[in-house]
DNA sequence: CTGAATCCCTTCCGATACTG
DNA sequence: CAGTATCGGAAGGGATTCAG
């Protein structure tokens, strides 16, 4: 895992194939593609939203962030202080006492994630419609199909019946 | 489709609590969390981001976002449409032809995932820096860890040496 | 070419129990 | 309070096969 950190962002990007530049690099191992996979993940989204506005600890993450097993938000914690996204401070003190807070980097993310949650919340109804409208179509096909397949299992039969 | 595609859908966001009102609501079976874990998602990331510039076929999306299955791209792809992000057009013709490309509503959430993108583009070297340095702290730490325990069990058997 | 269906293995993740 | 360790079930996802 040597680091290799070249200031460049191209050290993924050899394009060694007709690889279309204006498109990002999309390729498996490429740096980009794994951090994504890191931050876009559900937890993590949700921690950075949260701990915007003020430091918490991680009870107080592990009561906001509904659904959260201990064991996830440790984790999540974890990778999110390793990316550099969150720092974590520990109190010296009974009981003990652990904060976590954004870091720079961390709250320059969080705009981004922020767009990313209020689109959803601006469009939620719009895709709840497109789903409900999807199903019903869906439903209908198959009905039709299932109408279209009974029909010529008719037809067969009675071709039968006339053979025999 | 025998797979659990039918978690509760709706039944969400029922104020009864006193919840944070200037903090969107987090829970789980709020619809918000349940879109957000599906444009969240690696391949969806991915294909909506390639989508834009331009229509794709089944196979050059394959071919586009490097690791993807069949399997996977083609439920990715169904999970878009039906959430009215992508638009899928048949083309009658032999062989068959499928292209998608982005609805309107898509094109919007682009916007959100490239800046996404961006932002881990332009960061991947401080995010790979801190990394970096939190596994040689760890390192560090574990080793320091063990000096101390060695120390410890050194000193536990002298006195059970003297003990005899 | 564009899928859907099956098999099967791996990884994820929640529940539980245990430490400092 | 703030975690780590372990285990078993559930889900993710690849390879293959078959259909339209």
């Amino acid at each position: 895992m040597e680091e290799g950190t070249s200031p460049s962002l191209g050290n993924c990007c050899d394009t060694d194939q007709d690889y279309d530049v204006r498109q990002w690099d999309t390729r498996e191992d490429c740096e980009v593609r794994q951090i994504l996979d890191r931050i876009a993940d559900k937890w993590s989204l949700l921690v950075i939203a949260l701990l915007d506005r003020r430091s918490l600890r991680f009870t107080e993450l592990r009561r906001a962030v509904d659904g959260v097993s201990q064991r996830m938000l440790a984790r999540t914690l974890r990778q999110l202080e390793r990316d550099g996204l969150v720092s974590r401070t520990v109190h010296a003190a009974v009981p003990p006492r652990v904060d976590y807070e954004l870091t720079p980097l961390g709250a320059t993310l969080h705009t981004t994630i922020r767009a990313l949650v209020d689109w959803t919340e601006q469009h939620q109804n719009e895709i709840a419609t497109a789903r409900a409208a999807y199903d019903r179509r869906e439903v209908a096909d198959r009905e039709a199909q299932d109408r279209e397949t009974a029909r010529r299992d008719a037809v067969a039969r009675e071709i039968l019946a006339g053979l025999r």
